[in-house]
DNA sequence: AACAAGACCAACCGCCACCAC
DNA sequence: AGTGGTGGCGGTTGGTCTTGT
């Protein structure tokens, strides 16, 4: 598929200094996208792919290095939480972190609490019925779910009811209202949240909110 | 100090959607 | 309507760094 000549043995592996500068230089002067004219403009041998890749994982300018703040964790639980695993979708309220990021620190942080969740589900499952007793309620389970970052049938179900659609309402919302957050502002009069609203379960329904709501490097912050 | 295991991160791959022709 | 090019996404891999023993 695309991405230059499919026949050519492009350069792989690792970028050095050289290449990001080429790279950059050419995005300053044709803007983004056209990738796979990069290696016939630079002489760059990458694909075009890895062009994008480079560039918008690494070389893009606004992007934040360095550790996940508790803040922005908690947007990337809350997020998933809602729409599982929609990187990109995520990386788009959390300014200057790219979707492989975030996904990467899904997969080294919550994968092994959620794991680790199961397992002690299963324990109480298999302790329930040693003890013949009532399996656990769906609200007990939902919320210790909730609490320990992962997903339930009912956040499941809630996912299912709120779409791409829902969320692309959102961004076109608040970029239409040119909308900055602050801390004192809780709520937002949108269809997505009232979609939200009629969510089953309440914790789900309060995550709902955290595109707007979340304050951003604790003194408010902004969408995209 | 040496080694192993785990954590972290950059990069690649395959697939899909969209668009122009 | 069909086809190919392009852009984008999510999953996976592999190398490097860090930490514990």
């Amino acid at each position: 598929m695309g991405w230059g000549a499919p026949k050519q043995a492009w350069k792989k592996g690792p970028w050095i200094h050289e290449e990001d500068e080429l790279l950059t230089e050419y995005v300053k002067f044709h803007g983004e996208g056209r990738w796979s004219s990069v290696s016939t403009s630079t002489g760059l041998n990458r694909s075009g792919k890895s062009c994008r890749l480079r560039w918008v994982n690494y070389l893009r300018p606004g992007l934040k290095r360095g550790h996940i703040t508790p803040e922005e964790e908690g947007i990337i639980a809350d997020l998933h939480a809602l729409w599982g695993n929609k990187w990109s979708t995520i990386a788009r309220y959390l300014p200057g972190r790219t979707d492989n990021e975030i996904k990467n620190y899904w997969r080294t942080h919550f994968k092994k609490e959620r794991s680790s969740l199961k397992q002690q589900k299963r324990q109480a499952q298999m302790l329930n019925i040693e003890q013949q007793q009532p399996r656990q309620t769906d609200k007990e389970e939902t919320a210790a779910a909730v609490k320990g970052g992962g997903s339930t049938e009912h956040e499941d179900q809630c996912m299912a009811v709120m779409p791409e659609e829902a969320a692309s309402l959102l961004d076109e919302y608040l970029m239409n209202e040119g909308l900055w957050w602050n801390q004192q502002q809780q709520q937002v009069n949108h269809p997505y949240y009232q979609h939200a609203g009629n969510c089953s379960n309440s914790n789900i329904a309060m995550q709902t909110q955290p595109a707007a709501y979340y304050s951003y490097g604790g003194e408010g912050g902004y969408i995209f």
